[in-house]
DNA sequence: CGTCTTTGACCCGCGC
DNA sequence: GCGCGGGTCAAAGACG
């Protein structure tokens, strides 16, 4: 529409120093982060055929992510979400729990909420530790969905925002968005080297 | 009026 | 068990 549509951000945060999650066992981690700057994706991975604002779940996008964790016995190398630089420790009952699809990108715009074609309710918003910008909590307002999205932007660079997709929609989109649709076009998944 | 936002209260898991 | 951090509820208000 006009200059303030959010533009896939491609910038240098990949060389910034990498936390360490460690999981109480093996494979499936709760945060697989890939290294790649403009996207990252968490929780596990998608199921086989399911769709998620167009990104199919394919095996395909499993394997890029898989092949992007640098994991080596129970240590996964991550960037936060949150920008967090500690520690951080998830047990295995925390995993099952947490077992929602969650997908997050951060995207370079003026504007916190991008138009990605569903129409969401703001349901709260709350101060995080470690970043002077609110989080901004979201739930679709089609009956029965209930997927939620978080908002945020980063501390550090807060021309960056970051949105967090949690769950699946039950239906079709209602107003196909086509900003949104470029984005995703434009979004690519890089192997870790 | 219907719809969406605001905002403090509430709740819950977790670490100390 | 208590406090903290983070997620959600819901009453009241804004706005078309």
């Amino acid at each position: 529409m006009d200059g303030t549509n959010p533009k896939l951000y491609l910038g240098s945060l990949a060389s910034e120093k990498w936390s360490t999650f460690t999981s109480s066992h093996g494979s499936t981690s709760n945060i697989n982060i890939s290294p790649s700057n403009d996207l990252f994706v968490n929780s596990g991975g998608f199921s086989e055929g399911e769709m998620f604002h167009g990104f199919a779940a394919s095996s395909e996008v499993s394997d890029h992510l898989n092949s992007g964790i640098t994991s080596s016995g129970n240590r996964i190398n991550f960037m936060g979400t949150d920008d967090r630089n500690d520690e951080v420790k998830v047990d295995a009952k925390q995993k099952n729990k947490n077992k929602k699809q969650r997908f997050a990108f951060q995207t370079k715009s003026q504007v916190d909420i991008l138009d990605d074609g569903y129409r969401w309710r703001k349901y709260g918003q709350k101060t995080v530790k470690n970043n002077a910008h609110p989080r901004n909590y979201y739930k679709c307002t089609y009956q029965g969905c209930s997927v939620k999205k978080q908002v945020q932007r980063l501390d550090k660079d807060e021309t960056i925002v970051v949105t967090t997709y949690e769950g699946i929609h039950t239906h079709s989109i209602q107003k196909p968005s086509d900003d949104f649709q470029n984005i995703l076009s434009e979004m690519k998944i890089f192997p870790t080297s």
